[in-house]
DNA sequence: CGATGACTTGACTGCTGTCAACGTGCGTGG
DNA sequence: CCACGCACGTTGACAGCAGTCAAGTCATCG
């Protein structure tokens, strides 16, 4: 019946939402291009069937065709070491986007995988680059994405090297928090779609140490813990633990990797 | 005398050499820019004069106008967190940019300092970026730089994330070393411009750390340190403690940060 | 030649990793 | 609908790597 038929074409139109209409332009690829421009940036982009939990972007040694955005779900990016050791790298949110560290050498140096249902943007990087030579506001907002990921794996290796296992997870969930909150979440209670063992690998703790760190800090009511759903309870001293300055949005927007 | 007005004119062309006459070409900027297009570079970059050890290039929160080369000798890159701690986030040598971590917020995250003596080309960014959309070896090139520097900082990751501190060391004289044979260097014989206590910053390791394991590495046979000079002996074994695949080049030619 | 800063070496402590056992929730299949 | 199995998570005991503190050595520079 119609009706059927109707619903179906709307969702369909959800799939290939077109930039000017997601939600999130704000805070991806097309912050600061021209209203008119945008389609043109919208063109080249392709929106793909959702990934399912497990489901791989890319993997490592993929040849590098396109990067990619984060429509809703996320990611995990990691690689593997020669002792088959992982090693996580950062988790991608609605808005984010990942293979950037790919333009160097042409293939993927990470594999990308989704931690959950998972909406991706492709967008193909030729076409990317050429068009950035025509609409200056597209070049100098892919340059300040890159420059931004820059500056959050400088955040991390700041957290890796010298901050203590309780820092490192306070940061983590204050990182997080300030994320989903410029994404229209709450930020003070949502789900990780990650493992604690995800989570200590990307921190460089064992899975065991954030696992009694989650319980150490809802004994001291910072937050509430239950499986994968946090509820942050004291932000303020949470912060403090951190052992940065994080009044208020001051917290990088982006902790991860690519 | 003519003569050592001669000579005057010469070393002020050393001053103002130009990128086409740089022996640092192959893997700075210019690197895939036609010859041609090379002097449009070459006409916005400024050559300064150098900076003498200890001196800034640029502080934390120096609003930014420029990204920079290094062209002889070397920088540290770092941040002081609110506790008054310093972090070390990179070491650059000659070839290697600085300050691309400052294109998304418009100021320096990190400061930069000169290890020794240390000359540098200025690159206005905003002349840059408008060159770019022209050149498109350029933009290409400089998206490139980027990726790479991405890249270096996630294999900084793996390092602080889940490396013992012996294959941290190792790993950082095997990269080290392979960023000097880049550059024509000896790749076995170099001097450390920078002490022990940045080593040891850099690495997430306590100074301490760091003059043990060279002292370990020195009476395994690995290396003779004298001070600043390292002698590389043994680089497979080295190698094989960094924990790293690194047969001959593969190795990250540019470890650090920006 | 003395002072200062960089480096080395030693002794001790503690954080966090490892190993191991146990609990819990979810999905599958009967 | 329930039982089972498995993956994920929690908790405990113990140990070791690397940090901290402290003393001593060495090199460089004024």
């Amino acid at each position: 019946m119609p009706t059927r038929k109707l619903e179906s074409v709307v969702s369909l139109k959800d799939i290939r939402v077109a930039c000017k209409a997601c939600s999130l332009k704000e805070i991806c690829l097309p912050v600061g291009i021209d209203k008119n421009d945008l389609e043109s940036l919208d063109a080249i982009i392709d929106r793909k069937r959702p990934l399912t939990r497990g489901e791989h972007l890319f993997r490592v040694g993929d040849s590098f065709q396109s990067i990619y955005a984060v429509r809703s779900g996320s990611l995990k990016t990691y690689t593997t070491s020669e002792s088959g050791q992982e090693q996580v790298m950062g988790f991608q949110l609605p808005g984010e986007l990942v293979g950037l560290d790919a333009i160097a050498e042409n293939h993927h140096p990470l594999a990308a995988k989704a931690l959950e249902t998972t909406s991706i943007c492709e967008i193909p990087f030729t076409e990317l680059e050429s068009l950035s030579t025509k609409l200056d506001g597209l070049q100098h907002q892919l340059l300040r994405v890159m420059s931004q990921e820059i500056r959050d794996d400088e955040q991390n290796m700041v957290i890796l090297g010298q901050k203590s296992a309780e820092q490192r997870l306070a940061a983590f969930l204050i990182s997080i928090s300030n994320r989903f909150r410029r994404r229209g979440f709450s930020a003070t209670q949502f789900n990780l779609s990650m493992s604690r063992s995800d989570i200590g690998n990307y921190l460089g703790l064992a899975l065991e140490t954030v696992s009694r760190l989650f319980t150490r800090f809802q004994n001291e009511g910072l937050l509430h813990v239950d499986r994968k759903h946090i509820e942050l309870l004291d932000r303020e001293k949470l912060c403090a633990y951190s052992g940065a300055h994080c009044s208020q949005q001051q917290q990088p927007q982006k902790s991860s990797g690519r």
